[in-house]
DNA sequence: GTGGGTGCAAAACCTTTGCATCTGC
DNA sequence: GCAGATGCAAAGGTTTTGCACCCAC
């Protein structure tokens, strides 16, 4: 056991080199392809459920029905460009503060929450602007 | 022009004399079929992203692949439970107060936000002591 | 008659699954 | 040989689109 696997290893390399934080299976893909390594959409798939249950890297769900990964790490908010989809990292928690708070009023014990921000990008609004 | 539109009309009807705040296309062809009006999956969506473009009802994003809706109404985010998918409101805003952070941090302008908690309901709490 | 609303079916989309194959161990 | 990893293809589920029909204006 403990086969070398190198889809699995290059996708979670891919992510783990990147900043990124909006990698979809179809980015995957592409990336490993431009690393001249070949892949196939259930490798990718089977790579990124693996590597999230491994706690190697996060589901990232922006809203707009297509998954998203990035490398785990701190934790953080996203924000996401309505005009160009851009997404940037939010540092820090949002809702930290609020946390009790709903545990009361709600009765629910939490255990996780996600957060999007949607907004302008600062290139969409020089666009805008123009 | 201005004509009847019996879908639309009873799906906004259907979505405003509820509380819930998981309305899906299924559930709301479901509903429809309850009472007595006939309807299509493709006009339950024509209402449905008329209905949102209109601001009468608002997209809701739980994470899970599904599209929910419920009626536009006063402010809140939403708990889910990750044991039995039940949805409650958490009244008001749960990122207000560091909103201006985000932006001077980002650069972004923002211009909306989506909130999930995710935890365990009450109920499912109390069964898992059992 | 015109345009909007509707139903039906087919397509599109992303994701998941089944299965045969290959290959380290 | 066995178990894990992979590629290919097909299925699955939700959402979208095309098209013809119908009816209120």
């Amino acid at each position: 056991m403990a086969r070398p696997s190198h889809v699995r290893d290059a996708v979670q390399e891919l992510l783990a080199s990147s900043h990124r934080h909006d990698w979809t299976s179809a980015s995957v893909l592409e990336g490993l392809r431009e690393r001249k390594i070949n892949g196939d959409r259930s490798s990718v798939f089977r790579a990124l459920t693996r590597l999230e249950a491994e706690g190697l890297v996060e589901r990232v769900d922006l809203g707009d029905g297509i998954t998203r990964y990035e490398a785990a790490g701190t934790h953080h908010e996203h924000v996401r460009c309505e005009r160009c989809g851009a997404v940037a990292a939010v540092p820090g928690c949002a809702v930290a503060p609020v946390r009790a708070a709903v545990e009361d009023r709600t009765g629910f014990r939490l255990t996780g929450h996600q957060v999007v921000f949607v907004g302008v990008c600062p290139a969409c609004a020089r666009d805008e602007q123009a």
